[in-house]
DNA sequence: ACAAATATGTTACAGTATAACATTCGTCAA
DNA sequence: TTGACGAATGTTATACTGTAACATATTTGT
């Protein structure tokens, strides 16, 4: 695939690279990723990443599903909701609990909370990761006795884009 | 309601106050609030407030809508909904997007982001406001030039009660 | 009392997620 | 090689969550 394949029906993305290629690129990673813990990246589990990927915004889980029916016959809601198990399992996508929907991880690497800046107008969702807002959210657990196993902090407003726009 | 109505059909609560009075305390004071307002705490919205209270965990809209049903002959989704939207306008109910289930906010008099402790084992939600939370999810955003309306911070994981049991 | 705005009733449906069981695929030991 | 086992997927059905759209009733201000 070229760097600039002129096809891709994808809105204007800022920033000097190129979209594809960074789906390229966090694909690889996956496959390294999953072959490291021997855990098994399958062709079903990899589209459906990719498809996050194809999105550049926050896709749902029937979005998903409407286009691998397209070339997967036998695709069902299990079908898409296993493989998001799948890869949220394994650090590969992030669940957005106030949109119902899903992002690719941007640093799969390292284990992490997710940290979502999400604009209601042009519904781009943005990851940080923030050790101050770890560090407040883990002080005040502990604070409190409470064992934390998974994190959620989300904000919703406008971005820097769409204010100036 | 007496202070100690025997009939109650609740579980076993911390704390050397009575739930029942709980309830009533936080209905007062969410009359005061609307009514300060301007605003109409209709039967209706008083009796799903009541509802959500009289739960000593994060209830979802459907759980609401059985117990209405018992005294409401006309409920519907819309019903309850529509009442949830109000009070959570008001800051009278906090909605805990991880479980899409619903808390009565326990400081409603002033504006403050939701943060949650939730217990994977026994489901309660607590609520706390932690200035440094807040803080950092603020700073972080404001560094990235992007304004934030609404704010989410729930941790999942085991409380004190479940991990001491 | 009337009009306008607000709140609720009512029906229907859209969107999100999982249960349960059948089948296929991959791996590995005998 | 084969058979057995576990993992992954197929398949059907259904449960759970939330909203659209329009009708009716209630409240409020004039």
């Amino acid at each position: 695939m070229s760097a600039d394949d002129g096809a891709a029906p994808l809105d204007e993305w800022p920033g000097d690279h190129n979209h594809e290629h960074c789906i390229a690129d966090a694909l690889d990673r996956a496959e390294e990723l999953c072959a490291g813990k021997g855990v098994r990246l399958t062709a079903l589990r990899r589209r459906v990443l990719e498809l996050i990927w194809d999105s550049h915004k926050p896709v749902g889980a029937y979005a998903i599903l409407d286009i691998l029916k397209d070339d997967q016959r036998s695709a069902a809601p299990p079908t898409v909701y296993r493989a998001l198990d799948f890869l949220i399992e394994h650090g590969l996508v992030h669940r957005i609990q106030s949109l119902n929907a899903f992002v690719g991880c941007a640093d799969p690497d390292h284990a992490h909370a997710g940290f979502f800046l999400i604009c209601n107008e042009c519904g781009d969702a943005v990851e940080i990761e923030d050790e101050n807002v770890d560090r407040a959210v883990a002080a005040t657990a502990k604070g409190r006795g409470f064992d934390i196993f998974t994190q959620t902090v989300e904000a919703t407003g406008r971005c820097p884009q769409c204010r100036t726009a």
